[in-house]
DNA sequence: TAGATTGTTAATCGATTAACAATC
DNA sequence: TAGATTGTTAATCGATTAACAATC
């Protein structure tokens, strides 16, 4: 058993795809939200900006979801993207770093609503440890101090972890959480991480993003002057 | 004249590469700040976690900038790709939003420090329309009103800007920016921009990011049951 | 010259797209 | 049955990699 079940089939999600999940699952609650019952490939596409054809390719590695003539049921997409994200449970998460960006990102609410829970945040200064920050659940949260990040990451089961440290203790901080068993990470500090094989990292580089759009702005003024 | 300069190779850097300039570049600043003035493909690759041959086709579309034998001069390839990107000259930007991430990105010294410079910050709030906030150069930033935006971006001629507000305000704050001459884009609300081609968006959508690791956290808990 | 490392070629791999048979 | 839309195949496109001749 536990094989042919409607689960994710066995093995392989191209990268490509997963990385499209969580936008199709986003755009499907906005259908949801607007009482839509279906949606065909064409309309889910359309919203995410990507080519029917790529849609309906992507939800066949999760099994034929659909039913031709009329489209997709959207209560079944999102109950089968969710369960193969992962997000039909809510994650506890820590940020380390409580500097602008870090406390910014412990009050987002776009966290809270996509099925993460902020459990801890970290800091090195003694100034900020021990003060109370508001998280968007109405709690409050206490930042502890980083000497006590392995052990709290242990005790709770921790999985996922935000860095939002300068780069220079990025590493260490990083260090500390795969010891600790955190194997899926999230940075913006614009440094990167080594990480041992089996650990995940998705870095936020801010300011290399925009140097993207620099490249895209300085080629159309070139193209003008060399015309 | 004007073709077969050190300039960028008429056309085309592939977009996989150009994602990775920033990187490289960002790798050189550390090199250099350790007084290397030389480095190898294996290093450069090494500090950024691709394989040398992959940095060497990279780079070979920006001509050939290394030595058989010694390496690449540290300074010539910060020299090229900083020219390339379009980032040896400063860009001012414009941050609308001014919520709690709007704010940390607005004091955020990673993009001082590469090459961006905050011209002005937008919200629609009256309350904290007029409230000074500190910039990293130090000055201070007034929050404007966003029924000034248009004629702001037209007049002090910005290229790029970042939209922080909600979902919900986004596409309206997008369509302003664009029809005032904005054709670079990046976003951290959490939908689909839709924008007329030419126009380039970055969407930062930390919530999918988020969910792109708990896909493989929930891997590989599969894997541990199915064993 | 001998040793080292680039720049480039050719092979491979993965992702996207177009088109249409399957089927509701 | 006729119309619509999926799921899948095969073709195309782009990105990565291995290998090595060129050359410092």
């Amino acid at each position: 058993m536990s094989d042919s079940r409607n689960s994710t089939r066995a093995g392989g999600v191209p990268p490509a795809t997963v990385g499209r999940l969580p936008l199709y699952l986003r755009a499907l609650g906005d259908f949801k939200a607007q009482g839509k019952q279906e949606v065909t490939s064409e309309e889910l596409a359309d919203a995410v900006k990507v080519t029917s054809a790529q849609l309906r390719k992507d939800l066949s590695y999760l099994g034929g979801l659909g039913t031709r003539g009329s489209g997709y049921k959207t209560e079944d997409l999102v109950a089968t993207i969710s369960s193969t994200l992962g997000v039909n449970r809510e994650w506890p998460i820590v940020i380390v770093g409580c500097g602008n960006l870090g406390l910014a990102l412990a009050s987002y609410e776009g966290f809270s609503k996509r099925g993460f829970r902020l459990a801890a945040l970290f800091d090195t200064a003694p100034d900020i440890v021990g003060i109370k920050v508001p998280a968007p659940d109405g709690e409050q949260i206490t930042i502890k101090d980083i000497s006590d990040l392995s052990s709290y990451v242990r005790m709770n089961n921790i999985q996922i972890a935000v860095i939002t440290t300068p780069a220079s203790s990025a590493q260490q901080v990083c260090d500390q959480l795969v010891n600790a068993g955190v194997y899926s990470i999230m940075t913006f500090a614009p440094c990167t991480l080594k990480v041992p094989s089996g650990v995940d990292v998705r870095q936020m580089d801010l300011a290399s993003e925009l140097q993207i759009l620099t490249f895209h702005e300085q080629t159309k003024a070139n193209e003008v002057i060399s015309i």
